[in-house]
DNA sequence: TCATTAATCAATCACTTGATTGATAACGGG
DNA sequence: CCCGTTATCAATCAAGTGATTGATTAATGA
C-alpha cells in the first residue's frame, strides 16, 4: 500500500489523476474558473509536468469529457435488463438515476457543465451529444416496449416521452434540494405514461 | 434618425447597450469567454468608458441577469389568462414558449448560461432562482386548476407535473434541432396529463 | 553497466484581462 | 458665456494564465 508516491508515477496513472482533479475543480469553480495551475497543484505536480501528460487545456477538457463518458457507460450497464416489462425497466432507470445522484453527484454537475460548453465547442460536442442521444434512445425503447406489453399508454410517442423523462430528470438534478424527494417525481412520471385506467 | 452617435450617449442608454452587447457575446462565447474588452468594442466605446457605466465585471453580469429577468417578466405577461380552462392555459404556455424560442432564442441560451453559473455565484442565484421558481409555480397552478375543471387527471401531483413540463421544455430548447417539431412534444405532454379516457 | 527513455521541475515567456489614472471634450443650467 | 457635471479615451498597471525551455533525475532494457 504505497499511498504517498515517493518519486514517480506511470503515465496513465497521472493522466487519470489529472482528469480526476480537473473534474473536482470543475465542480468547485466551473469550467469558467478551471485553471491548469490549480489542477497541477491539486495533483501535486508542476505545471510543466501536467503539460507533459496533457498537451493543452483543450486536450485536458477532452480528457474530462472522455472520463465522463466512461463513467456514463458503466452506469448505463450496471443492471441486467433482460426479460423485464417496460414499467420494470423504467423503474430500473429511475433507480439508476437516483443511485448516481447519491453516489456521484459531481458526475451530473460536470456533465451539465460540459453539455453547456458543447454548444460552442465542436470537439466536446462530438463526445457529449452521443451521450444524450444514447440516453434518450434507451428511454424511448423502454417506452415503446412498455406500450406493447401493456405497461404504458398505446397512444404514446416514445421519442417525445423520452424527452419528457430525460428533461424532467435533468431538471430535477439541477434544482435538487428545492423540489422534494425523487420518488414523488418518479411516481408522477409513471402516472403520465401508464395505460388509461379502463382495462 | 441619428443612427451613428456623433459624440455622446446618455447614461441609461449606454448601460442598456452594454447589457445588450454582453448578452450577444454570452451567446457567442459563453460566460466563460465573456471579456470586457469585447463588450466595449461591440458597443464602440473604450474600456474605461465601460467601467464608468458599469463598475465591475460582476456588476455587468448582474446587469445581464436583471435584463433577462425583465424580458422574462414581459414574456410571462404577454397574453391575458383569465377565464380559461387548465388545458387552454397550458396551451397558452406552450405558445408563449414556442414564440420565445422563435423570436428570442438568445434569451433561452443566456438564461441557461446564467442558471449554470448561479450554482456557484450567490448574487446571480438570487436573481435567477426566483425566475425558475416562478415558472414552475405558474405551471403547477395551471395543472391544479386543470385537475379541478376536468382538463387533467385527478391523481395529478401539480408540483411534480410542473417539474416534468419545465424540464421537458428546457431540454427541448437545449437539444432543439435534434428533436423534431415542438408540437409533437406539446401533444405528448397533453396526453400525459389528460383525464383518463373513460367518461 | 550504461545508454535510452520517461517523468519531473524551476524559471520564464508572451499574452490576456479586469481595472485605474489623468486628461480632455461635450453638455447644460445659470 | 462660463463652470460644474457627465461622458469619453489613451496609456498603463498588476495579477494572472497557458505554454515552453532546458536541465535533472528515476526507471528500463540490452
Amino acid at each position: 500500500m504505497k499511498t504517498d508516491q515517493i518519486k514517480r508515477e506511470t503515465g496513465e496513472g497521472r493522466r487519470a489523476a489529472i482528469g480526476k482533479a480537473a473534474r473536482q475543480l470543475i465542480v468547485e469553480k466551473g469550467l469558467e474558473g478551471l485553471r491548469t495551475r490549480d489542477i497541477a497543484a491539486l495533483v501535486g505536480i508542476n505545471i510543466a509536468t501536467l503539460h507533459y501528460h496533457v498537451p493543452s487545456k483543450e486536450a485536458l477538457i477532452g480528457l474530462v469529457a472522455e472520463s465522463i463518458r466512461d463513467d456514463f457507460k458503466v452506469q448505463a450497464a450496471r443492471h441486467p435488463r433482460d426479460g423485464k416489462t417496460g414499467l420494470e425497466l423504467l423503474r430500473l432507470e429511475f433507480a439508476d438515476f437516483a443511485e448516481t445522484m447519491e453516489e456521484a453527484p459531481d458526475l451530473i454537475v460536470v456533465m451539465a457543465e460540459l453539455t453547456e460548453r458543447a454548444r460552442r465547442d465542436k470537439a466536446i460536442s462530438a463526445i457529449m451529444a452521443p451521450m444524450g442521444d444514447f440516453w434518450r434512445r434507451q428511454i424511448a425503447e423502454i417506452l415503446a416496449l412498455g406500450a406493447e406489453d401493456g405497461s404504458f399508454r398505446t397512444d404514446l410517442d416514445p421519442k417525445a416521452g423520452a424527452l419528457l423523462i430525460t428533461g424532467a430528470l435533468s431538471e430535477y438534478a439541477r434544482t435538487s434540494g428545492k423540489f422534494g424527494p425523487a420518488p414523488a417525481l418518479f411516481a408522477e412520471i409513471e402516472r403520465a405514461f401508464r395505460r388509461s385506467s379502463t382495462t
